[in-house]
RNA sequence: GCCACUGUGGCUUAGCUGGUAGAGCAUCUGAUUCGUAAUCAGAAGGUCGGGAGUUCGAAUCUCCCCAGUGGCUCCA
């Protein structure tokens, strides 16, 4: 008999050789829901044998080990259709990711039509109910089962020991090498959706072999699929790339140039407003604004090591007409004419890809001392990279870009403090604007590569610092070994998009090489020269990806500072015209953005044409407000108030949008 | 850059196996003056992402290019 402690603290008896299914169809009753189970902790299938005392714990299909579980399983369900609908294809790797699973399968490419007919299999073997079986094999049965799948076989050889064995799952005929565990029965796999096929490279090496991989998603429940199909369905009307369009922010003309973004009037003013409010606090924190050009020399880059050595992500370097002429006299070719900029031998200018050269340039223009540190020098800098052309995407991902640069000149003793003010700045502004879904990434460096300069004890000084600012934000960090800069450790504050994907926004890094490579000093108190730390940062990342993710955190409806048109007039006549004239005047007067309709077309179509933009307010003027010196308001939502004096209406508004509060709420709180 | 898919007037979109494009919204004109998510009538607007080809004839077939979407790779 074997003793086994049920999570309530109840311990069972029974015999040994029982199963984790029984026990917990015991203990919960047949409707127990759960597809797996933990034995002292660890995953074991529902099948799993218990032969000594042990702690047995269900794991439900609604937990996130239980949805874990779930995906894992469907991934291998899709195989196995996969395997069936196309005998030719090899599996070879099929994990559960955070938004469902994928599997990916060496085979001619397939059409995203084709989806459906494998979905239609996935149901069909789900109905057939096969019961999923953990066999336990050899090396030798193992390589035996894999012989014809060379994918397995390198997996095989990476990952097991030399005479080790290993397990499969079968369902039916078909099995695939896995640890598990996995669902009792393919029954439970009902509820799929295969969402999208794309290729990916065999272990995400470019140079190898390129897979078919398909994704998919799985509940436990049809409700609850629907409900995330719904949800998606939801996310995709937040898109900003959807949004920027609907709310005139943005534009992307293929003649100007692809990842080129056109900032609309509407759009403009979101980032003019962002910028006065970041520009605000940089003044606060005695930062020191300057404006560099768009293009340096080539040798500038040369020194800063960004050419010839990042070249691949920049645009081609600008060379002098005089000089490219002479070149194409002598018939140079293109090739010769890059190899001639990467020696150095002719010059030429380059769009700045990054602007700390030049703002070292400023810091360098004078002879600097201790007393002059921190020196901190901002710029909305916009900078010009290369991105791959699948990569583009909307705002978030962009061939030129502003950022909310700056870059913190700072002696040794100064890191920590300024690396805790930069940090700040970032929640300051996550913090007005409601943006609490982001996560903290502290990248140091990898103790055990050689890739990274300066000394290691000033290293270990800098990674404290970025660590003991990151705590201090009191949000979830996580510290990453060798995702530092070669110059020095970072941290970054990564947030999501509507579907998922995760962007990064906000950086400060530490930098040791810039100063050195620029030969940077100051004079320090001692009377001798000392070499400054560089920080460079930008609480926003870019104007345009943070606008982007902006636009889907507000799905479209800005806060009343920060929205387009604050106030929307809109008039019930054309007699109103004069009185729509007034109040427009009065607003502007107080520096409140306003537009008007005083036209006759009914104010059923104003309202809903305008309601598209997202206007604050919309004011609505008829006779009553005309005699009463009034107005009424619409919000977004439709709520009304009706008869607002007009000079109290001012006054409210006004305050809101001074207080920069979360959303308009004039006519009634947010919600 | 790689693979699949997509690309029709400002927006959304119909157009099956090839015979030179239909519609709704928006726009303009006229009528309506009607208190909060589609008043009526009329007009104008596209040669179908660009180019080449097959064909008597192509938005519909082929090829090349451009752009977008999804993912991979990359991201100082």
């Amino acid at each position: 008999m074997i003793h086994v402690t049920l999570p309530d603290g109840t311990v069972n008896e029974y015999a040994a050789g029982i199963t984790c299914a029984e026990v917990i169809t015991d203990a919960l009753g047949k409707k127990h829901g759960c597809l797996a189970a933990k034995v002292n902790g660890d995953e074991y299938d529902m099948s799993h044998v218990l032969d000594m005392n042990c702690s047995v714990e269900g794991i439900r299909s609604d937990s996130e080990e239980g949805i874990h579980i779930l995906r894992h399983s469907a991934a291998h369900l899709l195989a196995q259709a996969v395997m069936e609908l196309y005998p030719g294809a090899l599996p070879t790797i099929g994990p559960a990711i955070d938004r469902g699973f994928y599997y990916d399968f060496a085979m001619e490419p397939i059409a995203e039509s084709d989806l459906k007919t494998i979905e239609k299999k996935m149901k069909e073997l789900a109905r057939r109910n096969f019961t999923v079986e953990r066999v336990e094999l050899s090396e030798e049965d193992l390589r035996e089962h894999f012989v014809n799948n060379p994918y397995k076989i390198e997996i095989i050889d990476d990952k097991l020991e030399d005479g080790d064995g290993s397990t499969i799952y079968k369902q039916g005929e078909w099995y695939d090498l896995c640890l598990g565990p996995h669902v009792p029965n393919t029954s439970r796999l009902m509820f799929t959706k295969l969402t999208s096929v794309s290729p990916a490279y065999w272990r995400g090496d470019q140079d190898r072999e390129q897979l078919v991989r398909i994704y998919g998603l799985v509940e436990p429940t049809k409700d609850a699929l629907r409900e995330t199909l719904h949800r998606m369905e939801e996310a995709k009307k937040r898109d900003h790339r959807k949004l920027g369009k609907d709310l005139q922010l943005f534009h992307i003309d293929e003649e100007v140039g692809q990842g080129l973004i056109l900032w609309t009037p509407r759009g403009a003013v979101i980032r003019q407003e962002l910028q006065d409010f970041i520009s605000h606090h940089l003044r606060r924190q005695g930062y020191k604004q300057v404006f560099t050009p768009h293009i340096g020399k080539l040798d500038l880059y040369r020194k800063s090591g960004h050419f010839p050595y990042y070249q691949e992500s920049q645009y081609p370097p600008l060379v002098e007409r005089d000089l490219m002429k002479k070149l194409a006299d002598e018939g140079c070719t293109c090739g010769e004419l890059s190899n001639l900029m990467k020696t150095g031998e002719i010059e030429g200018y380059m769009l700045k890809p990054m602007n700390c050269p030049h703002h070292i340039k400023i810091y360098a223009s004078q002879s600097r001392s201790y007393r002059n540190l921190p020196l901190r020098l901002a710029e909305f800098g916009t900078v010009y990279r290369w991105e791959q052309s699948g990569e583009i995407s909307g705002m978030t991902r962009v061939r030129g870009f502003t950022q909310d640069d700056a870059h913190l000149f700072v002696t040794e003793d100064q890191i920590a403090e300024e690396v805790l003010g930069c940090i700040e700045l970032v929640q300051i502004i996550f913090d007005k604007l409601g943006m609490t879904d982001y996560r903290v990434r502290v990248g140091l460096r990898d103790p055990d590569s050689d890739k990274y300069v300066g000394d290691p004890a000033r290293w270990d000084k800098a990674e404290e610092a970025c660590r003991a600012a990151a705590a201090s934000l009191g949000v979830p960090w996580a510290e990453e070994e060798g995702e530092a800069a070669f110059y020095g450790p970072k941290i970054d504050f990564v947030v999501k998009d509507v579907i998922g994907r995760e962007w990064q926004l906000g950086t400060v890094q530490v930098d040791y090489n810039l100063p050195e490579r620029f030969d940077l000093t100051y004079m320090g108190s001692d009377g001798e020269h000392h070499r400054p730390v560089m920080i460079h940062r930008a609480p926003f990342g870019s104007m345009e990806r943070f606008c982007g993710v902006l636009i889907e955190h507000f799905a479209g409806k800005f806060p009343t500072w920060l929205t387009p048109t604050q106030c929307h007039i809109i008039t019930l006549g054309e007699r109103h015209e004069a009185y729509a004239t007034k109040v427009a005047h009065a607003l502007r007067e107080h520096d409140i953005r306003v537009e008007v309709d005083a036209t006759d077309a009914h104010i059923k179509k104003k309202i809903k044409t305008y309601r598209k933009l997202q206007p604050a307010y919309m004011v609505i003027l008829g006779d009553g407000e005309m005699e009463t010196n009034t107005v009424s308001l619409r919000a977004r939502n439709g709520d009304q108030v009706a008869d607002l004096p007009l000079d109290e209406f001012i006054k409210l508004l006004r305050h809101e949008i001074d207080e920069k509060t979360s959303q308009p709420s004039l006519v009634a709180p947010p919600e």
